[in-house]
DNA sequence: CTGTTTGCAAAAAATTTGCATTACC
DNA sequence: GGTAATGCAAATTTTTTGCAAACAG
């Protein structure tokens, strides 16, 4: 069992959200697979042991748990999302035709596409880098 | 007068692709700003000069700078996208309140993220880091 | 019980597509 | 003149929202 489950779980009564059969359904999901699910794979996977589920509350459910900082959310070109149990920035490598998705937990930038490429198989056409936060003009708005 | 103008006109002409008034609206805007602005920011900038443009028309022509190699796109969160005229991959800042975005050229993952944050004046609260290619499946069934 | 969450359907938002008209070559 | 591109509107796709019914605490 994954030590984060409870740890999660517990996170959620204290902040007094209610724990459902489908957010612990959506959460097991996210904490076990490495497979990067979009909203309709986990949705899929929830209505096999819990038919009535919507997709609308696997949206709901994973936003909450973005939130609570839990998860993390990968936007594609396509304008779909995948979800990723680990919430910390890592990179990614993903398929440009069938949209695997695959952790690649090392670094070095310059030497990285190479190594990428040896160790997963891939070949390596693009990456993307960004870093996000808060411009100095949007650190006083908020201020406000 | 950007260099890049001429030539990537050159090479639409050889292709067979029309040179329209439009798509050498959308280029020039493309080539000439640094502000990675999205189809609807282009739209409104070539109607000012060509009041009968239309939005499918911008999604088109930056359609086929991109399959041209000559923009790059940039999906955000939101599922909108900004248009970039640098093609080649590069590291964005992007703030995650007002969604500017901007070019940081420079190497290093490592020290990078405190070097975004000095030169720039953001507080980077993460990154993202992505490889896109082929995986060993879809090489094999690309060549099919 | 009380108020939150669910699940349906409708709404939103961004992009793409079909097709008649226009205009490049 | 022939064909590709434009521009409108409708379609598509993904995600969000409103709200009545269900259910956790």
């Amino acid at each position: 069992m994954d030590p984060r489950f409870q740890n999660i779980v517990d996170k959620m009564r204290e902040r007094q959200f209610r724990i459902t059969p489908q957010r612990l359904a959506v959460l097991k999901i996210l904490l076990a697979t490495k497979a990067h699910p979009s909203a309709e794979n986990i949705y899929e996977e929830v209505k096999k042991t819990f038919p009535t589920m919507s997709l609308a509350t696997v949206y709901k459910t994973a936003n909450l748990l973005r939130e609570m900082g839990e998860i993390s959310e990968l936007a594609l070109k396509d304008g779909s999302s995948r979800f990723d149990g680990n919430p910390r920035p890592h990179p990614h490598v993903v398929c440009a035709r069938c949209k695997t998705i695959i952790d690649f937990d090392d670094l070095s930038l310059d030497s990285m596409t190479a190594e990428v490429a040896r160790k997963t198989g891939f070949t390596i056409s693009t990456h993307r880098l960004d870093f996000f936060g808060l411009c100095p003009l949007c650190q006083k708005a908020q201020s406000t």
